[in-house]
DNA sequence: GACCAGGCACATC
DNA sequence: GATGTGCATGGT
């Protein structure tokens, strides 16, 4: 009888673990940058993210009030090297004005919240989904839920975790569901699930000596 | 030159 | 509720 779907989800990440090592993520940076890379990030590579943070860094822009002072337009300016700067620059702004709201410009305001509402509250922000809302409570204020990303679904999708169709949610789901609830180990799995989605199992999977190889998948060739 | 990268909002059916 | 489209830079 084959073992069920959470002990393979559990393995995983024991083989993956085991492959890569902790891969403390966000470790040096303040949760004001990981907020805003999170928004900056959004079907975007990190190396571009990174050029952008930079840039905001330079210009004494890593800091609240000084996004909510300057302009869309020099915002957009700022973050030119993380694409679709226009829209961006507008999310942070919202992000801003959300953040002087709830908690007086300062994130530390939110650490008593639950995370529940304050999901709610996040998803209510326009340039806020399900994904940059996960990120931004489990990275940035260490609430314990699970993030899903492209990575996430492809790798679950490939090795049959998960029906091919599902979505945010359902994925979410599978993981929370056969994992402790514990935040420092959701962080750690969603970081080592990017490591093994940049090194392997891209759009045309390289699973030769992948740490997931003995985990039952589908080859490449098949759209995922 | 095509394809990809740690999505999201909005229009339309 | 499901599907299609615009948003934009930089690497392979």
């Amino acid at each position: 009888m084959a073992q069920s779907t959470a002990e393979t989800l559990r393995e995983m990440y024991a083989a993956l673990m085991e492959a890569y090592g902790p891969q403390a993520w966000w470790p040096g940076e303040t949760p004001t940058e990981v907020v805003i890379g999170a928004i900056l990030t959004q079907n975007t590579s990190w190396k571009n993210v990174e050029r952008a943070i930079a840039r905001l860094r330079s210009a004494g822009a890593l800091d609240w009030g000084r996004l909510r002072d300057l302009p869309a337009e020099e915002v957009a300016e700022l973050i030119r090297p993380a694409g679709y700067f226009n829209v961006k620059a507008r999310r942070l702004k919202n992000f801003v004005a959300w953040l002087f709201a709830e908690a007086g410009g300062d994130l530390a305001g939110l650490a008593d919240r639950d995370v529940g509402s304050l999901r709610e509250s996040l998803l209510s922000i326009s340039g806020v989904g399900r994904e940059t809302a996960d990120a931004i409570l489990l990275y940035a204020l260490g609430k314990t839920t699970f993030v899903v990303d492209a990575y996430t679904a492809r790798v679950a999708k490939r090795h049959r975790l998960i029906d091919v169709e599902a979505g945010y949610d359902e994925l979410k789901e599978l993981f929370e569901g056969a994992l402790p609830a514990d935040a420092a180990m959701f962080n750690e799995y969603h970081a080592l699930i990017v490591e093994v989605g940049k090194r392997h199992c891209k759009p045309r999977a390289q699973c030769a000596g992948c740490p997931l190889e003995r985990f039952p998948h589908a080859e490449s060739g098949d759209e995922l």
